[in-house]
DNA sequence: GTGAAAGCGCTAACAA
DNA sequence: TTGTTAGCGCTTTCAC
């Protein structure tokens, strides 16, 4: 290849990445050479050469979630910005595709690690995963020591949430989203802090207005919303496990001819664009997210980059309560 | 490797890849060696002998737009059933990030295909692509006879849109998302036909109520829909360039204490999952995204397997009118 | 500071 | 049907 347009083959392998030890003259040279021939280095042949793809996996159970996907944006800038491309994958929440993406398996090679969002996998399942993939993983999972995990404080953020409502002079307060079943974490953390909110005030929530969804969307929102308003006592307020949850909630309110808040007061989880929007508004729960993609990226690249794997980490991204109509009713426009 | 635990190489290799001519005995020989070693084909070695990556990449401005997360899910589908994965990478429309993914350059060889739906590029600077490049372009751009081109038909969806506001008795329609300049080539067929639908009918579009956006999302909505309020004689309806841009125009509305629709019709693009949720629900051009990603991965695999180019095709997806509540007015609810 | 040569682990042309 | 062997194009150890 180049060299033959000056000098050797090391050399032109130490100009194209930057190495040290190259006289200006012979870089030159090289770099003379490049032009002339157009030449691109094989991406393929150096990842081989080099045993790493330059590549690291982001696996989420839905794209279309606008949580993902916003998410999702975040992570691919942060790792373009360190030199690395990112392959994405949706499990649907399945637990064989995700166990498949986490197991030594054939497409190992192809990721240097992977940024994983588990939804069909329980704990047990997840400590089975190939040692020596570098894995960071999101949401509301605690780590076993072989990976590292970014989140919010869900029971914190929760209780937070609820006590909003509660502050609103509330008290017949339901829960959409409750998952009480071993890959249901998230939702059961969520649900802890619903409770405690409520007893650190020496209330009791009720716990038949606590309504269990197999998904966080709008369509079990709207669903949960509808039996909720079924019921002989329907709720003076709902706390969402997400903000699309919310939207299904109020779009059932609202069809129903009911007022949000007035009637019923909202509030969601994930502050996605949508909850900034809609009508009414939507108050959240807003994690932030740009700090959870940038701190996963770079957590996962450590232990790529580390010859003996770093100690597993729990870290906790900041969360904050924002209040918009759907609680605090619409502010008067002139 | 494996062939130590019983025959030779080639045949592994044939094995592995499900080749014809093995005989059954051996091959149940390879495949208990290659169960007891727990071996895996390393993937990085097999692209650099085949020189293919079995990656095609797809590359849109923006990944937290909700059409682009919906049809990205599609794609995922659609190339994985068939053995390939997807590398994403957003542009922010940057048309130097645009020109980096489609011309000759040094991560060429990492997808063997690229699914491109370009915004900062014009159609002079998209002709000028590594001709090399299996490439298939998204949205609203004409074929130059070097790539395919799949999408829908702009022109005549935007008159069936404009249409369905006529047809209602409105005669003071406003479009929002015009771009008159070269890489505004979507938003310009669907001024024509918003154009076109009022020719037909013996009326005259109202030029001063055809506003222009940067971008298609709910923020240039809300704006645009505030500087048509604020004029002498506002509209009575809107036709709307995406279903961002609805809920940002119907999100002022309400703000402003305005109806919808009765003070103002409004109708989207795209049908976003968003608008059948939102408050009220946005009428809205309904393409079908599910073929449109099929067709586009289909077509991309078959212009990768190739070995002389096809002809280059304009594929027409379907797409229908969906009537909700921003134009239709809200159904009784018991 | 630069050159030569040995892999990286697979595929595929060519033989047998 | 199966074995041998020559690359794929880069990185990198080891001399010079």
């Amino acid at each position: 290849m180049a060299e033959l347009a000056g000098v050797s083959s090391r050399t032109v392998s130490n100009v194209v990445n930057g190495y040290a030890n190259v006289t200006e003259r012979t870089k030159a040279r090289v770099q003379r050479a490049v032009d002339e021939l157009g030449y691109r280095p094989n991406v393929l042949a150096r990842n081989l050469a080099q045993g790493r793809s330059g590549q690291i996996a982001l696996v989420v159970p839905y794209l279309d979630t606008p949580y993902f996907s916003e998410l999702l944006q975040s992570v691919i800038r942060a790792a373009r910005a360190r030199g690395y491309n990112v392959l994405i994958d949706q499990t649907d929440g399945d637990p064989e595709h995700e166990r498949a993406f986490i197991a030594h398996g054939s497409r190992r090679l192809l990721f240097d690690g992977v940024i994983f969002s588990p939804l069909g996998l329980d704990q047990q399942a997840l400590a089975d995963h190939d040692p020596n993939l570098p894995l960071v993983i999101l949401g509301e999972r605690s780590s076993d020591g072989t990976f590292d995990h970014v989140g919010i404080d869900d029971v914190a953020a929760s209780r937070q949430a609820t006590e909003h409502l509660l502050d609103l002079g509330r008290r017949r307060l339901a829960a959409i989203g409750d998952q009480p079943y071993a890959t249901g974490e998230a939702a059961q953390l969520r649900t802890r802090g619903f409770r405690e909110a409520h007893a650190a005030r020496g209330l009791t929530a009720r716990e038949d207005l606590i309504i269990s969804t197999p998904r966080f969307n709008r369509k079990d929102g709207a669903q949960a919303m509808a039996a909720l308003l079924d019921l002989p006592e329907p709720p003076d307020a709902v706390f969402c496990y997400s903000d699309l949850v919310a939207l299904g909630a109020i779009h059932t309110l609202v069809s129903r001819g009911l007022r949000v808040p007035e009637d019923v007061a909202v509030i969601g989880y994930d502050d996605i664009e949508d909850g900034a929007y809609s009508n009414p508004t939507v108050s959240t729960i807003s994690p932030d997210k740009e700090m959870i993609a940038t701190t996963a990226v770079e957590r996962l690249l450590l232990r790529i980059s580390s010859p003996t794997p770093p100690p597993a980490l729990e870290l906790r991204a900041p969360h904050k309560l924002v209040i918009r109509e759907s609680t605090a009713g619409r502010v008067a426009v002139p």
